[in-house]
DNA sequence: CTACCAATAT
DNA sequence: CATATTGGTA
């Protein structure tokens, strides 16, 4: 049992971070649904979908996945008019997302999946883009160590289609970084989580901070055992449901499970063009599946979120992987939490 | 039984 | 190496 439950309320404001932390973070996810959707089964003759893919080195994960899912038949929410006073998603509302589509799906020929969806496809390989990333990040965070637990953290995060196991692989890894991170920067010169998280010293450099470095950790991580400034919001875990209202949802990117190829190195310009350079909130996107897929998630009668509504528009986040030695910029949160 | 976690497999 | 999958456990 989870014996933190009797006084986890009680510690929320330790953990919550500020509240301008909420960012309005958006992904796309692609769906099986929405893949099915589509029909990728029925392909344009486009053909060599991947290579483009791959020459389009800027835009890592558009792929679509063909994969018929196993059929989540859309809840007709019914709702008895009644609740759902905050519709307002937790973590981020998806702003404005371009509807970009990497077209196309080469078919594998595996199995024959000739016809109909066979109900035993797997789901594509989630790719964690940096957004994604921070999107997770930004829910541990505001949940708080303790609470962070997949289940919770993937209701937080609110992306289509990800699923428990996907966050629970995920979050495995960022404790093991997170961690990792703690011995180097206890006792070192980097006092700041958020510092080391960035790639500056010796512990992250080429491997480990690819994506983790991408976003900023929140500094109490590293120090599970001291409450930095108390926070104060008295907040109560509103029973945050998402569905309601359209919230841009998006997906998150997937792989092909086959085509993986080890080379992939271009983790580095996410900066939209259109946005001017990287930063810039509300504006940086790749080319993403956008589309949302209708409700599907359980009528699980959990806490919700005591997260706020972002104001969409602030954006920070960064990215610079150049292998130019130590600096790593980091455009932290408004809140200065470092 | 559900969910978490760590280990293991791909 | 990044995810997925599995097994044991709370």
């Amino acid at each position: 049992m989870r014996e933190d439950e009797s006084n986890w309320f009680s510690r929320w404001e330790e953990d919550l971070p500020s509240l301008e932390e909420l960012t309005p973070l958006s992904q796309t996810l692609i769906t099986p649904d929405l893949a099915l959707a589509f029909d990728i089964r029925n392909p344009p003759p486009t053909s060599t979908a991947i290579a483009a893919a791959a020459a389009a080195v800027g835009a890592q994960q558009n792929q679509l996945p063909h994969t018929h899912p196993p059929p989540p038949p859309p809840p007709p929410p019914p709702p008895t008019a009644s609740a759902s006073p905050s519709p307002t998603n937790p973590l981020g509302p998806a702003p404005p997302q371009p509807p970009e589509f990497g077209a196309d799906s080469a078919d594998l020929a595996s199995g024959g999946a000739g016809d109909e969806p066979a109900r035993t496809l797997k789901r594509p390989r989630l790719v964690w883009t940096p957004q994604l990333h921070k999107r997770f990040v930004d829910a541990v965070a505001h949940l708080g160590i303790k609470n962070a637990v997949p289940k919770t953290i993937m209701q937080l995060m609110n992306v289509d289609g990800l699923t428990r196991e996907n966050v629970a692989s995920h979050l495995q890894k960022y404790r093991l970084y997170l961690k990792r991170m703690q011995g180097l920067s206890s006792g070192g010169a980097a006092a700041n989580g958020a510092a080391a998280a960035a790639g500056l010293g010796a512990g992250s450099d080429a491997a480990t901070d690819h994506l983790f470095a991408s976003s900023p950790v929140p500094a109490h991580f590293l120090h599970p055992g001291r409450p930095n400034s108390d926070h104060f919001l008295p907040f109560v875990p509103v029973a945050a449901l998402q569905h309601h209202h359209h919230q841009h949802q998006m997906a998150a990117a997937v792989a092909h499970p086959q085509l993986q190829n080890q080379y992939h190195r271009q983790v580095g310009h996410f900066g939209s063009p259109t946005n001017g350079g990287g930063g810039g909130g509300g504006g940086f996107e790749h080319p993403f599946l956008a589309r949302q897929t209708p409700p599907q998630q359980q009528p699980v009668h959990r806490m919700g979120a005591p997260l706020h509504n972002p104001v969409p528009g602030y954006l920070e986040d960064l990215e610079s992987a150049n292998g130019n030695g130590g600096r790593k910029v980091l455009t932290l949160f408004p809140t200065g939490d470092d």
